[in-house]
DNA sequence: TCAAAAGTGTTTTTTATACACCCATGC
DNA sequence: GCATGGGTGTATAAAAAACACTTTTGA
């Protein structure tokens, strides 16, 4: 039902822009880039990139956090598509926003530094361009419905985790302390975590087991894992 | 931290498509419409239209609904956003997906008919153009998902309707017989609905009071009104 | 009068929450 | 031994589900 035929349209640019999330010391974190063309050349943004006419705006997501996590298959989720057309003061530019899950620990050496890529907590980020805020918390808005059904410490931790971190990721996810024994039974209750014979005593004289997951396709449709 | 400048990155082809959704004798409908123009010349799509450069997309959603329905401010949400390079064998589209809901019995005459639109039962939706079978699918989802934690009868229904028929349209999204004891307890403890002096004898020899939203801006978190 | 849907009440089951308490161990 | 976090158990509260029963009234 289009009112205009295809060539008499107009065309733009079209980008997408990705939050990157990681965990580390207990505190949700999110990479930050400083710009390095204009407009606002040196200040502090998402990391984001063209959409090119042969890839759909998945790939477009996953070249770019390639080149900056060189991870393929990284936990991509849709976050929203912000197109005001004074949104970028340099041209007319729809974006298209993605929250993306990695394991900090793993990686980081190869992150932190290039780029001009640094980890802020997300509780203390500073402005951004453009309306990159806007898209940051909207990003968070989601990680947190995301992770109210969906087990995302799986992409944000180590493969192998105790489950007292897990519990604390989802304290810095929601800001707010879950009871260590009711969310161990509500998590084990998922019956997608399988213990293994290895201990972490690194944060306790005891030592916890460490769990990994049974299988990756069964994270989804848990049910509620924690309440909104 | 575009690795491309401005200039140099070739633009491209934006439009929205609009999965309408609607209500009418127990059944969830959506509007389908009889394309005009090749490709697919005659075929059923869902409604689409052209992003300008100097709107965001949903005003170009709007402006497309408005179009098609005379209403404004209808309810939008956000399903996707569709980019195969090959989706439209016509040109490299990318589209991005909303769900509107709409009373149909309020504007029905209005709709049917012209443009080539006509209602289909949402589960008797004959194959559709392009991507279009994936985007209504993925419509569906959305609006079960929103459902499941707002009120969305208010923008299916009249403004005055009954339990009963809100009860009615949210089997016909979840294609299951909700109780209807439950179901009432659950819906009245959310304290956004206030009886109307008026009754509705069309379904029972006893009649059933209309219902009418308190207050439209309180119908959001509602926490889980059927379980997903 | 009786069928049919509206509306209310009760019981049972499930799930969430609060919190007491034992366990293992490094200091 | 004892402080510390791991891990288990239990008691309570809240929510969901199942279902019995009462009300109203047109046919």
């Amino acid at each position: 039902m289009f009112d205009k035929s295809y060539q008499e349209q107009a065309k733009q640019l079209v980008a997408i822009d990705c939050s990157i999330f990681g965990y580390e010391n207990g505190a949700l974190k999110i990479l930050l880039f400083c710009r390095n063309i204009e407009p606002c050349k040196g200040e502090l943004s998402l990391i984001g990139g063209w959409v090119n006419i042969d890839e759909p705006v998945e790939g477009a997501a996953a070249r770019v956090l390639k080149k900056i996590t060189g991870l393929d298959h990284i936990a991509m989720d849709l976050v929203g598509v912000f197109s005001n057309p004074d949104r970028d003061p340099g041209a007319r530019v729809i974006t298209v926003a993605f929250n993306a899950l990695i394991d900090i620990v793993a990686h980081k050496k190869s992150i932190s530094g290039t780029f001009g890529a640094n980890w802020f907590d997300v509780s203390q980020v500073p402005p951004l361009i453009f309306d990159h805020d806007i898209i940051f918390n909207k990003s968070l808005e989601k990680l947190r419905k995301k992770a109210s059904h969906h087990l995302v410490g799986l992409d944000l931790l180590p493969p192998e985790f105790t489950i007292a971190q897990l519990r604390q990721l989802y304290n810095s996810i929601f800001q707010r302390e879950f009871d260590p024994g009711n969310f161990r039974k509500k998590i084990l209750s998922l019956n997608v975590l399988k213990r293994l014979d290895k201990k972490d005593s690194s944060d306790s004289k005891k030592g916890s087991y460490f769990y990994a997951p049974v299988n990756k396709d069964k994270l989804v449709g848990l049910g509620s894992i924690v309440k909104t």
